[in-house]
DNA sequence: ATGAAAGCGCTAACAG
DNA sequence: CTGTTAGCGCTTTCAT
């Protein structure tokens, strides 16, 4: 690798001159200089210019699975942004792990500029302290800490639930299942309460029985959402839910694997709605009804946000935290339906509608 | 940031020491320095130690668009392998654009130890020239370098597609679409071959008559998918396919989009398999029929070479570029199956039948 | 406009 | 085992 200092002797000038003509100011033997790096193909190294500046030109991105389509598209938005800003990615991926998740923060934080991360799931107390790092932090899709002075990218999950349970109540369904998330995490917490509030203005029972039968609560994983629609058609005929919603596209594929292993169908007996789009959606079995959040821009949005952040002076006045949340909207595709109860003709339950629930007990005892 | 230094004056002794310590090499006051190191929260600088060791500790992604599932799964790979070794990842994201590219390498190779990159398709001639970089280089999934000197990781195309033939042939398909990727990319190229000898195999005709009628070139985006597929389906009626075997999983999307949106019913009236697993194949409108390939052990792989080459003195005699073919297997879901005429009952197409094919007219005129 | 020189934080001879 | 010192490649005063 050629040096600023072969360069400096071939053109027979000073290091500092060629320092100098790579900062854009005006040289005398500027072209001289130029020719004599394309000759001999000199770059300057970034690591010793990280070494000087204090600067690494690079930001951290921290997921918890790069494979979820939603980080991936987060990811996607955080990279186009940064790289038209001449900045490089670290990538980290915790694997919803929180003892992984602080080992990345602790050696990425040391080689980039700033920090965008994801949060895994988990009680607060086995967070780390991410008040402690000394670079900026932008948090993503879940708000982890009452640290004021981090900025925030989130969705408005409250509203995304109680759009669900609007779309769900004006095709006549009553009795609502909710396969939620983790209650400790804030897209969880945020949707399970919109899901509530939601209910009880439109005058539904939501009390702790309602919960008892109607709410699973459990990971964000798809084997979660496998079980919890499961548990839900496991529920004595008259009382099973005619629509259920599902708080996480994972959880909602999970639910819908389930339906399909037991035969039933959807919306037919079963409307679903989930929280996420996916690219695929539109081609499930049947089209999924969603609640959809825009995953590029929420990493375009944190992304800028952090830049903000970076290109302050390291004297100016400390920005408070910010806190934006992104709009969801809600994308009626063929998963949802009126109530078999509602439809025109009420058709008594045959067998072959009951089937399923029978066989249900045996793969669930 | 506290520095080497100020560990070793609170310590009393010299920084060689203090590096010493790091080093893992017995020193006389252990302790005390291990309790400075503690008490002022010291963390030796990865960008000194970079500059002064020449490595980087880190490893450079590149794929054409990290959104897209297979190499979202490809970087996870990479990325758990890299990280049990304490290396960084550095990702970019090309978006398929060779210019693109070509920036990317040359700012994120000056940043890495080694590289693996998913090339972006485009001519041989507009590629960036890998063999002038000087750091160990890992091409996955799309070969485009005669460089003897780097590894490759790649699929067995052309077996893959022979395997998606077999399957369809079996079930008695004999006029059978394919939905290309470009030829000028190893898996377009290589499918395509493999494709056209499986139907010779067979005896069915795969002359030029045959590639203008059923075969369709493009890029490997969805769109292209569902343009290609709607050609497919303009066809007469009695030289339309009767199955369809898309090279990639955008493109056999785009098919089963286009399918979708033209009424015609999966496997029904047309049989579809593709190139390429995704997690949700299972709950697509047909469960798809895929050709899967390992994506995270694509990625872990590609990794386990870099590494070997890293692991090398710089002295040792250069490895020679290895090859590595990964297998790939036949996995059948609902969306194939026996042709209409070679059904029991060989019901005469009736309207409903004729009718998407003719509204198809309008669509693509 | 330019050169000499100091120094970013660390490691590795070298001499003890 | 330990301290002194040079130096990785670059930028930036400070003079000129």
């Amino acid at each position: 690798m050629v040096n600023i200092r072969e360069v400096a002797r071939a053109a027979g000038v000073s290091t500092a001159t060629v320092s100098r003509y790579f900062a854009g100011q005006t040289v005398r033997n500027h072209e001289t200089i130029s020719r004599t790096v394309a000759d001999l193909g000199y770059l300057p190294s970034p690591l010793a210019r990280s070494l000087k500046s204090g600067r690494h030109h690079a930001i951290g991105v921290i997921v918890p699975d790069i494979a979820n389509p939603f980080f991936a598209g987060l990811v996607k938005g955080i990279e186009a942004e940064a790289r038209s800003r001449g900045y490089e990615i670290i990538l980290g991926n915790t694997d919803e792990d929180a003892r992984h998740e602080r080992a990345l923060v602790a050696s990425i934080a040391q080689r980039s500029d700033g920090l965008i991360i994801a949060p895994v799931l988990a009680e607060t107390s086995s967070l780390f302290r991410l008040g402690d790092l000394d670079i900026p932090l932008v948090l993503v899709d879940r708000d982890v800490l009452p640290d004021a002075s981090v900025d925030r990218v989130l969705v408005d999950n409250e509203a995304g639930a109680a759009l669900a349970v609007d779309h769900l109540v004006s095709l006549g369904h009553e009795r609502i299942g909710f396969i939620s998330g983790p209650l400790d995490s804030t897209p969880g917490r945020g949707r399970y309460e919109g899901f509530l509030q939601a209910l009880r203005q439109h005058g539904l029972d939501a009390g702790a029985e309602y919960g008892a039968e109607y709410i699973r609560v459990g990971d964000f994983r798809e084997e979660g959402g496998y079980r919890a629609m499961t548990e839900l058609l496991a529920l004595p005929d008259r009382r099973r839910p005619t629509a259920v919603f599902g708080a996480s596209n994972l959880l909602t594929l999970g639910a819908l694997r389930a339906l399909n292993d037991h035969g039933v169908s959807v919306p037919g007996q079963l409307s679903v709605i989930g929280f996420d789009d996916l690219s695929f959606a539109p081609l499930l079995n049947p089209p999924l009804t969603v609640i959809r959040r825009p995953e590029i821009e929420q990493g375009a949005t944190a992304a800028r946000l952090l830049f903000g952040r970076l290109g302050r002076d390291a004297g100016a006045e400390p920005l408070p935290g910010q806190r934006i949340s992104l709009p969801v909207e809600l994308v009626v595709r063929g998963s949802t339906a009126a109530p078999e109860s509602a439809a025109p003709e009420p058709a008594a339950p045959d067998s072959s509608t009951l089937q399923p629930f029978d066989k249900l007990r045996e793969l669930t005892s």
